[in-house]
DNA sequence: TGAATATATGAGCAAGTGTTCATATATTGC
DNA sequence: GCAATATATGAACACTTGCTCATATATTCA
């Protein structure tokens, strides 16, 4: 029905991840889609704080801020730790900024 | 009301990036977010496609496919060119395969 | 134990997103 | 010009998402 492209498509396709790595890439830039947890990542990468730093920072609500985190922690982007009542967020691995990092090439090129 | 941060806050609000790149950085990521952008994007990193091509791929519509690579080229992330009937898919620069690289190093950890 | 503080979480809703379907535009060859 | 092929696009709809609000949990201190 088309014209042909087998030759194309044949290579392409040998090189292409599972479809479970490509759902996983997706759900993991998904993550990064929104604006709040970016800036909740760019906090982190200064220094590590607590959920109602974060929430005065961003001029957000704690609950907003939670329900963000727990997303970014269910992502391993963020790990946590408790001191007494406080709670402190820190980033849980090098690639987050590097992803960021990449990201901030593109749009400031 | 909350505990105290003035510290923690006054060196994270100095490195933090303008609202407008927060703001651009999270539209990126976006376009990233969805598997079947991921796999066009993948698919044109090993080679340039036409439209018909990418959809024989992924089998999917026409149609579904050209609306998804509009969100790539309005996001500068591929590029096309025309030749008679066909129209050209390629990847428009190099950051796009570091990014997904950046990803799929996070989640194959 | 009870009050205060810090955080987490479930339900609900408005806004956004990806696909489909129908149709429009562009190019080629007759 | 007309038919065929390749691609683009607008509207509609189901599904997802981020926030709010109310409330639950956890910890400290009196």
């Amino acid at each position: 029905m088309t014209h042909n492209h087998e030759d194309a498509l044949s290579h392409v396709k040998a090189e292409m991840p599972t479809d479970e790595q490509l759902q996983d890439l997706g759900d993991l830039f998904k993550v990064f889609g929104d604006t709040t947890r970016i800036k909740i990542m760019y906090a982190l990468y200064e220094e590590e704080l607590c959920v109602c730093a974060i929430s005065e920072l961003l001029d957000m609500t704690q609950s907003a801020i939670s329900h963000q985190l727990k997303t970014l922690k269910d992502a391993n982007l963020v790990a946590s730790r408790r001191e007494g009542k406080t709670i402190y967020y820190r980033l849980s691995d090098e690639h987050v900024i590097s992803i960021i990092a990449k990201g901030y090439e593109h749009i400031t090129e």
